[in-house]
DNA sequence: CTTTCGTCCTGACTGC
DNA sequence: TGCAGTCAGGACGAAA
C-alpha cells in the first residue's frame, strides 16, 4: 500500500545511497508486472548514472544521464531496498541493480501489481501512467479552491474521488481515511456537496497527514518498508485505520470507530465526528 | 463525460 | 498440523 509519503520516504532514501552513483550491472528477472517492462530496460541501465530523484503522486521517478528515466510505481506489495552485495537474493526481486561502490539495489514485488518503465526525459507529461494525474498536495498550488474544483460536478462519495488520481495525486486508502478524519468531513458525503470552508479543511488535512507520515518514514502495514530494511512509524499515529471498534482518538463517542464498505474497500470513521 | 465493477496477484490470516 | 477459503488493495479496462 505504499502512497505518496511511503514513496517520497524511498525517494529520500534513495537519494543518499544511490545519488550521484554508477549503474554497473542490472539483471531483470521477470517483466511481466502490471504492464511489461520494456526488454531493452536492463541494456540502457546499464552504464547510466542516477540524476534527479523525483516524485509525481506515486510513481518514482530516477533520472539517468543521457536522456532516460526510470519509472517505478509500488503497486500494492512492492518494496525497493538497498544493501550490501551480502544480502542474499530474494523470491520476486524483479530487478536488480548494482552500482558503483558495491550498492545493491532490489525492486521486489510479490504481487506485480508494480509498475517499471523506461521513458525518455521530457516524456512525462505524455506518459499515459502520469499524463492524467491530478494535483500534488504537497506542492503550494493544492488549496481548498483548487480541490473544491476538482469535486465539483462530482457525484461520487468524497472518499471515493479522494483515491481517484485525477482529483489528487497520491492518496489511498489509508490516507484518505486519515484525511478525512482530520477534517471531520463523513466518506459518504457526495464529493459535489462541500462547502468552501470544508474543501479548504480538506486540502488543508491532506496536506498535514501527508507530511506527518512522511516525517515519521510513512505507514508500515505489511508490506512496505523503507529502503534500510526499517519499518515505517506513522502506522502507530492512525486515527481511524483498521482501529475498527477502538476509540476514537478525538470523542467520546461509545461505538468508536467503525467500518463500512465503499467501492469494495474499506472505509473506517467516526460516524460522530465526521458529517 | 462519470461511475461502478471485475480483474490482476500472492501472502497472511481464519476456521475447520 | 494441514488445508481450503477469504481478504487486502492500486489502477486499468469494460460496461452502464
Amino acid at each position: 500500500m505504499p502512497e505518496l509519503p511511503e514513496v517520497e520516504t524511498v525517494r529520500r532514501g534513495l537519494l543518499v545511497t544511490i545519488g550521484g552513483r554508477r549503474i554497473l550491472s542490472a539483471v531483470l528477472n521477470r517483466s511481466d508486472l502490471r504492464r511489461p517492462v520494456p526488454p531493452f530496460l536492463a541494456e540502457r541501465l546499464v552504464g547510466a548514472r542516477i540524476g534527479a530523484l523525483t516524485r509525481r503522486g506515486k510513481y518514482l521517478l530516477i533520472a539517468l544521464d543521457g536522456d532516460g528515466l526510470l519509472l517505478v510505481h509500488f503497486g500494492m506489495s512492492g518494496r525497493v531496498t538497498a544493501g550490501g552485495a551480502d544480502l542474499p537474493a530474494l523470491r520476486h526481486d524483479h530487478l536488480i541493480l548494482t552500482f558503483d561502490e558495491g550498492t545493491v539495489l532490489r525492486f521486489n514485488d510479490p504481487r506485480r501489481f508494480g509498475v517499471i518503465d523506461y521513458l525518455a526525459r521530457g516524456e512525462e507529461d505524455r506518459h499515459p501512467l502520469l499524463a492524467g494525474l491530478g494535483p500534488e498536495p504537497l506542492e503550494p498550488g493544492f488549496d481548498g479552491v483548487a480541490l473544491g474544483a476538482a469535486l465539483a460536478h462530482r457525484s461520487s462519495t468524497i472518499k471515493a474521488a479522494l483515491l481517484d488520481q485525477k482529483v489528487v495525486a497520491g492518496l489511498g486508502n489509508i490516507y484518505a481515511c486519515e484525511a478525512l478524519y482530520r477534517a471531520r468531513l463523513s466518506p459518504r458525503r457526495r464529493a459535489d456537496s462541500l462547502a468552501p470552508r470544508q474543501t479548504a479543511r480538506l486540502a488543508e488535512a491532506i496536506r498535514t497527514v501527508l507530511e506527518e507520515a512522511i516525517c515519521a518514514g510513512g505507514s508500515s502495514l505489511r508490506d512496505y518498508v523503507q529502503i534500510n530494511g526499517e519499518l515505517g512509524y506513522f502506522q502507530h499515529q492512525w486515527a481511524v485505520y483498521a482501529r475498527e471498534g477502538k476509540p476514537c482518538p478525538g470523542c467520546d463517542c461509545k461505538k468508536g470507530v467503525r467500518r463500512i464498505v465503499q467501492g469494495g474497500r474499506s472505509t473506517f470513521f467516526c460516524a460522530k465526528r465526521q458529517r
